[in-house]
DNA sequence: AGTTTCCACAACCATATGGTTGTGTATTTA
DNA sequence: TAAATACACAACCATATGGTTGTGGAAACT
């Protein structure tokens, strides 16, 4: 995935209103007014809401009859889980804590400084 | 965690420079100086990237001498990783597909026109 | 002691974001 | 055919974001 793409799909991600849709849209697709329904904002909130996360590939639109009815697409949602299990080991217990590493540098730019002293 | 943690940590996720800083971090804590150097930005830029993971509980920042040392903090990328992994079933090959709960749906909305009319 | 290095704080600027209201158009319902 | 519904487009507004430059203070080097 492409660096431009993940910005898009966080930026998507970094707000409470489109979470909730995507949630909604887990459950099963809906129309533009049925996603509206649950929140207190207008339609056309939402509506500019809904274009985000299409530009990020999290959910598809296809008009059906007056209605246009929301699918979740998962692909962009897969890539975040990539992305983040890139850094599985670090909550993971058996990997050194990086606590442990900065204590340990420090000693050594001491020691550096030291050096130079001496 | 918080529906406005997500909200944080998706939000500085959502800058290219910020996840290079997140994997720059991943190989071993390093300074300020350290993480601006790759980058053709001030340093002041790059501090205030810093406070955006700070606040994100990505990074941690300690003083030693006049050097301020950051460390990847990984709790916020696990909170990331479960946030995804809670749709993980949309794109395993298992799972009925959203399209076709989208065909279906249209026949039903059909259906339903159909017995109004008669 | 003076200079350099590392970093943060503040002011500033252009653009993006998240909402609003107003309105137009296509589709469905009565 | 007329009215209502579903949705999008545009203009507008306040605030957030991502960068800049200027500057000041603490630590370290010479």
């Amino acid at each position: 995935m492409v660096v431009e793409t993940l910005t898009t799909t966080f930026s998507a991600l970094s707000d409470p209103t489109r979470r909730a849709i995507i949630e909604r849209l887990s459950q099963k697709p809906a129309s533009v007014r049925e996603l509206t329904e649950p929140f207190e904002m207008s339609q056309q909130a939402i509506s500019k809401h809904l274009v985000y996360l299409i530009k990020a590939k999290m959910v598809k639109k296809e008009k059906v009859g007056r209605e246009s009815i929301c699918t979740l697409d998962p692909q962009s949602i897969k890539a975040v889980s990539d992305w983040a299990l890139n850094y599985r080991r670090f909550w993971e217990e058996s990997f050194e804590k990086m606590e442990d590493v900065l204590e340990e540098m420090k000693k050594e730019r001491k020691n550096g400084r030291k050096r130079k002293i001496c």
